[in-house]
DNA sequence: TACAAAAGATGTTCAAGAACATCTTTTAGG
DNA sequence: CCTAAAAGATGTTCTTGAACATCTTTTGTA
C-alpha cells in the first residue's frame, strides 16, 4: 500500500486547516474546493479521496477547533496552562475577548466566525458546533465561583455574552465601536463574576 | 410618466421584504436574484430597475428592520407600546428572547440571522447593521435603571448578551439546548438588571 | 386617442464551481 | 527491482446564477 497512513492523515489535516481558515474568512458558500486544496498545496482532484462532499469538510473544519490539542496563539498568549479555578475562567474570558482573537479571523473560534452559516447547515455541522459550545460551557461551569444559580446556567449565559460581544464587534466597520462593544462586554462579565479589573 | 411613483415604491418594498425573508433564511450567497423576484411576484429582469447589484439589495434588506415603522409580530405580541422606562426595557428583552422571535426566522432581527454574512460584507452593509445595533442600544440606554457604569456601556453589554444567546440558540439542532441557552440568558439579564421573574 | 417613458418580462452571455472520470505518481511489500 | 494499490493530478460535464440587452406592457399626459 503506497503512501503511509500518517501521510494521508497529515494531508487530511492540512486540508482541514486550510478549510477552516477559508471558511472562517469567507463562509461556507463563498469558498471553493479548489481554493481549499490550493492552500493545502494540492489540486482539486484529490479532494474526494478525503471527503465525500464539501459539507463533510465543513463539519470537520468546525470540529477541528474542539479537537485541536494545541491552543491557538490567542489562547496561548492569554491563558496560563497552570491556572485553575476562577483565575482560569477569567483568563479564558480575557483570551476570548482579546485584541488578538478579534483580529485573528483565520484561527478564530467558529462560534464567532460561522454562527449564521451553521444555523443554515445540516445536522452534522450543527453537532460539531454544539461540541465547541459544550467544551467552552464545560470549562466555565467547572471554574466559575460558586453562586446561587446552577453553574451550567451561569456558564451558558457567560458563553452567550462573550460570543455575542465578539460577533457584534466583528460585524462593525468602525474599529472604535467594535472596541467599545468588547470593552462593555468584558466589564459586564467581570462585574457579574465579581472580578476586579487588572 | 407611466406607473406612479407609489407603484414603484411599493414594488421596491415588496422586493426588499422578499429579500429580507430569503436572506434571513439562507444567507447572502445562497439566495438568487431570481428567487427574490419570484417571491415578490416579479421576474428576474426587472431587478436592475430597482437595484444596481445584489449587494445593494442586501444593504436595503438589513436596513429595513431599522427603518420599519411597524413592529414585527414577535415585537407587537410582547411589547406594550404604552410602556416606558424599565418596564419597556424588560419587554424588549422578553420579545427578543421570545419563542416567537426564535421561531420566526423570516422576520428575525438581522443581528441574529446575518452576523457572519455581514462581517464578510462591504462597508455599506456593515453600516446598515450598525444602525440596527445602535437603535437597540439606544432603546436600552434610555430605559435601563440608573447604575454605576454609564448607561451606554451597560446597554451595549446587554445587546451583546441577548444577541449572543439567540445566535447560539439558532445554531443548535437540539431544541432543548436551544431553550436552555435562551433561558439562561434571560435569567442572567434579569439578575443583572435587578428584575424579578414573572 | 395617440404617444412616450418607465416598469417589467423575456432572452442571452459568460464565468464559476461541484462532482466525477480518468490519468500519473508514489511507495510499501514481495 | 518489480508490482499494485492508493494518493494525487488532469481533464470533463453540467448546472447555476449575476449581469445586461432587448422586447412588451402599462399608464400619465397632451
Amino acid at each position: 500500500m503506497p503512501y503511509t497512513a500518517e501521510h494521508k492523515q497529515e494531508t487530511r489535516t492540512r486540508i482541514i486547516q486550510s478549510a477552516r481558515r477559508l471558511f472562517n474568512r469567507n463562509g461556507f458558500a463563498e469558498v471553493t474546493i479548489d481554493e481549499i486544496m490550493s492552500e493545502a498545496g494540492l489540486t482539486h482532484g484529490g479532494f474526494y479521496k478525503h471527503f465525500s462532499a464539501k459539507e463533510d469538510l465543513y463539519e470537520a473544519a468546525v470540529l477541528q477547533f474542539a479537537c485541536n490539542d494545541r491552543p491557538e496563539p490567542w489562547q496561548a498568549h492569554n491563558i496560563d496552562p497552570a491556572a485553575r479555578g476562577e483565575a482560569l475562567a477569567r483568563m479564558i474570558v480575557e483570551a476570548y475577548l482579546s485584541d488578538e482573537h478579534f483580529e485573528d479571523r483565520d484561527r478564530s473560534c467558529p462560534m464567532i466566525a460561522l454562527p449564521s452559516d451553521v444555523s443554515r447547515g445540516n445536522g452534522a455541522v450543527k453537532g460539531a458546533f454544539r461540541q465547541v459550545m459544550e467544551m467552552m460551557v464545560g470549562a466555565f461551569a467547572a471554574n466559575l465561583p460558586d453562586g446561587e444559580r446552577p453553574s451550567r446556567e451561569r456558564a451558558l449565559a457567560l458563553v452567550a455574552q462573550v460570543v455575542g460581544g465578539m460577533v457584534l464587534a466583528r460585524a462593525m466597520d468602525d474599529a472604535a465601536i467594535a472596541d467599545e462593544i468588547r470593552d462593555s462586554t468584558r466589564k459586564q462579565v467581570f462585574e457579574t463574576a465579581g472580578w476586579t479589573e487588572e
